[in-house]
DNA sequence: GTCCACGCCGAAAACGATTACAGCTCCCCG
DNA sequence: CGGGGAGCTGTAATCGTTTTCGGCGTGGAC
């Protein structure tokens, strides 16, 4: 196995020292038949830096580590394809990490950037909010990035979404189409989406002059077959709701499942909203209504944040907030009858409705 | 910003040499009162290895790249759950890289590998067949896997799907539900799917002693809409049709769009199976049957021979191919009536049909 | 003719690890 | 008591780059 051409070789071959041949390739200024000499040589063995080398010298990989829980969920699938085509553009490759939701593993990730193999990472979400989990991110010795929630004041870098204001979004449109009995569907209330959700529920409901009734919530786990059980037994305590709020666009579909087998007409006697906005979302039939929480534009901005962290070190930790929309389609009637649906997005700001810009 | 302990430090803490700090962190034998010297101080400095400098001596990264056409693609979605799945176990981190279906692209990741920073490559599918995109595989300076077809002979190693079986599967099943004109919707016939699948489908026309009808063939794109348009062709110049058999799931959904439109019940009506047996395939209404053609494992498959090459360069090329099944859901009537599918594989091989085991 | 400035180039020292090899100590045996 | 392993340890080379520093030759100014 003839192992590849080194700029000693070139050295060698165009009978010069390696320093020059490394000013060469780096275009620092050279005299121009040395240059020639180096290039052709170079030409001729078909070299390659070894960029392994270079990062030992460099204290720089290009790469970057995107650690998230679970890459079969389309939600992280989109912010994937959103920070590839970023870190590309500026010349990092990128590593993935799936956690599986082990916040073991989570750690193992953090620990790990101490061996120096990646420039940065972005993690999402961070699941132990544990001290430890905290420190690690903050005295990580490399940028991080956190998409999703950290508590107040971390100083970190991060990217959040705001399902609050999604959740009034959603209701705001349930009630302008006439619905007044508006269930929800939600994931357990032990995680910060669920808690964020049913928060916001009962603002909405209150913003909206419409009662609280404990009968019209169900917990159940963001998947489709415990969202279909938790629909089910919604439904049986009270059958009279005309419209359901669920916390995930799997839910959403448990529940559609669930409506369509009792026979219930959607959206004519119950209006379902989704959220995640998802592919599945406009797979499904009727085609779901959902909350866009900008996963994709997350992804973006989340690269961009640790490439600018990269370029100036030295930065006052940053949030964004990315604005959520709402995606009309057939479940709640509003969208037109086919699956095509429009996509432009329902940027129906909840101003009117959430007075202000309380985040 | 202070820089890191390295092993220098824990020798001069220790009062040792580096070249003993290096044999204790590897396990190599020294003396009782060595090792506790040198974990101790390890332990104090919080010492992590710098993977990179390791890298440079050992020309190992432990780093595999995974590049591949789309990650929007829910199939390999699949592939790269289960590749970063068999890394990590055995201690690989994996950088992804997506394409875009960009052939130039395909290129500089292939010339990347020079560059050493990755000990392997899987590389799916292997779009530019052109003699420099051969080259580049059997030449480069580091294993590559290939998912997806390959010139024949071409001596890499290769795991393949075998869409013909998988055809056959589907058609057999729709044979056997009493279908006789049996529609294809396929994908553009210049690519190696669109190809086989064509040639797949006339094939089992006349194993199943049903004539060949060009009227109940169209090719559009794998895509969703592309599909609904092709569905909405065929179904005007051949309406007496009662089946479709679709190129992919996503070309299967369009024509269920359009078949619901036109009031077409499916099954009933129009039976219609799709191909890649994705997420998306479950969620359908009615849910869709579907040729599963083992992407997930084809993935696991991958990463093993990868694995293996690893360790043992002088393994002579090899290939594996991946047998397909049919999910059987709702749409051909032959499933459950919700979409709470078995998931149970229906390896009904089509060796009957087949006659053998011509790959 | 001398001196200085300047432009290029090469030697050598990093970067942080692994490892071949030589040297040291200690003990055992002849 | 001397020779020779055995068992550890330290020195130094190595992986392939980048970068600093000093040397050398040329050219212009005085």
């Amino acid at each position: 196995m003839t192992e590849g051409p080194t700029i000693t070789t070139i050295a060698q071959r165009a009978g010069l020292s390696i320093a020059s041949v490394s000013r060469v390739l780096n275009g620092l200024p050279t005299r121009e038949d040395t240059v020639r000499r180096v290039m052709r040589a170079a030409d001729e063995l078909g070299y390659v830096p070894n960029s392994v080398a270079r990062s030992l010298r460099n204290r720089r990989t290009h790469q970057i580590a995107f650690a998230l829980s679970d890459i079969g969920n389309p939600v992280y699938v989109a912010m994937v394809r959103e920070i590839q085509a970023v870190l590309k553009a500026a010349g990092y490759r990128l590593l993935l990490h799936s956690t599986e939701g082990d916040p073991e593993d989570e750690v193992c990730v953090l620990r790990g950037l101490r061996e120096r193999y990646v420039d940065g990472l972005i993690i999402s979400p961070l699941r132990g909010v544990g001290a430890e989990h905290i420190e690690a991110v903050t005295t990580a010795r490399v940028p991080v990035v956190v998409v999703g929630p950290v508590p107040e004041g971390t100083p970190v870098d991060n990217v959040r979404g705001d399902s609050r204001t999604g959740v009034l979004l959603a209701m705001n449109h349930l009630h302008g189409l006439g619905r007044r009995r508006i269930g929800l569907l939600n994931g357990p209330l032990g995680t910060a989406p669920g808690a964020a959700r049913a928060a916001a529920y009962r603002e909405a409901l209150e913003l909206l002059g419409l009662p609280y009734d404990e009968n019209l919530v169900e917990v159940g786990d963001f998947t489709r077959d415990r969202g279909a059980r938790a629909a089910r037994a919604l439904l049986a305590r009270a059958p009279g709701l005309d419209a359901l709020m669920c916390a995930s666009d799997l839910i959403a579909l448990g529940a559609l499942d669930v409506l369509r087998e009792q026979g219930r007409d959607v959206p004519r006697d119950v209006a379902v909203v989704g959220m995640d906005d998802t592919d599945l979302a406009s797979v499904a039939w009727p085609s779901l209504t959902s909350v866009s929480l900008g996963w994709a534009e997350r992804g973006r901005a989340a690269a961009r944040l640790l490439l600018d962290r990269l370029r100036d070190g030295s930065l006052p930790p940053r949030v964004v907030t990315v604005e959520p929309g709402l995606m009309v389609r057939c479940s709640t009637g509003g969208g037109p009858a086919t699956a095509f649906a429009t996509r432009a997005r329902a940027r129906v700001r909840a101003l009117a409705l959430a007075g202000g810009d309380r985040p």
